[in-house]
DNA sequence: ACTAAATCGTTCGGTACCGAATAGTAGTGT
DNA sequence: ACACTACTATTCGGTACCGAACGATTTAGT
């Protein structure tokens, strides 16, 4: 969303009156817009930030790694609880497979008591991967919400769960 | 991140025990952790959200969309400020331009005084396919954040504000 | 037992996305 | 004039992403 909305108070506001104005009449609720807008834009910004300062070292995408970090704290488990946990669509988790095996940090296991599933396990560089990479992306983390403070980060993580809960109410349906 | 963080507050608790117990010894800081994670997670259920529920019936993509309101508030632009505002690379731009030039919505406008630059306009067609999906949009926008009260609508879009500054300021070293 | 329905992972088409490399254009200094 | 630098948008390689279609397998219904 446009950057105007990260920037200063000053520029919110001067955006918030322009929208305004360009959108006449169509009663828009200018701060659900806003909140909705920060999320995406700070999504896209950290990503690449943490794609570009920490796992770019390691070679790996945003979602190997999440893919990976599942795997590591949840333990192993199936195709398809993998993907809702690391919250992607099965389709693309094939592919972040693909990568992962290719390069020897996951496996794909067959289930011999139904040919349909596969299980999904963490290989022994795997793990050295994640224990590594995580502190790491961890100390960015710190970095990133530094200006937070803890009470802060405590209440961004708890209104984003609250849109996030109604949203996921929203799909179901 | 993992679906946990985004679930009650009893499985994030659980979910925090898991992470604490697995890496151990590593000193995390599970407060930036789930405050990042959450806007990952949140992220992505919302684009998905808004794309299938919204988007989806006019055939186009948040990114598409994004620059296409760009275009709409802030006016007729060139590529480079267009990709800074919509928060994609270039590279990426060159790409959405292409598929908006296809569909009619926008064009691509040689400036005489300098042939390396191009200015970026909206079709009739597209400022009516803005004109029609920002309210659609909008209302979802109000819809997701329906559980916030407008303080805690304008406080996450503060604290958003706060993580990115801090974070495109990191990233200008 | 046998068909029908449900479930699982993969494949595919289309789009997006980044960063690096590239080609083209403009400005600068000499 | 000329090289050198700086800047622009595009192209390219690799990956991700969704949803729909698919093929294989299991389960349910009769």
């Amino acid at each position: 969303m446009p950057r105007a909305f990260s920037a200063g108070d000053e520029e919110l506001i001067e955006a918030e009156r322009l929208i305004r104005d360009r959108m006449s009449g169509r009663d828009l609720d200018l701060l659900s817009l806003a909140a909705v807008s920060n999320v995406f834009r700070t999504a896209t910004v950290l990503r690449n930030h943490m794609e570009r300062d920490v796992l770019r070292r390691h070679q790996l995408s945003w979602s190997a790694f999440v893919v990976l970090f599942v795997l590591r704290i949840w333990g192993s488990q199936e195709s398809r609880s993998l993907a809702t946990e690391a919250g992607i669509s099965g389709g693309t988790l094939s592919g972040v497979l693909d990568t992962l095996e290719r390069k020897g940090l996951a496996e794909r296991r067959a289930i011999p008591e139904d040919r349909r599933r596969v299980e999904v396990v963490l290989t022994a560089t795997g793990t050295k991967v994640v224990d590594e990479v995580m502190p790491a992306l961890n100390r960015e983390e710190a970095l990133v919400t530094g200006g937070l403070t803890d009470d802060e980060m405590a209440t961004l993580a708890r209104l984003l769960r609250k849109v996030l809960r109604t949203t996921e109410d929203l799909d179901e349906r």
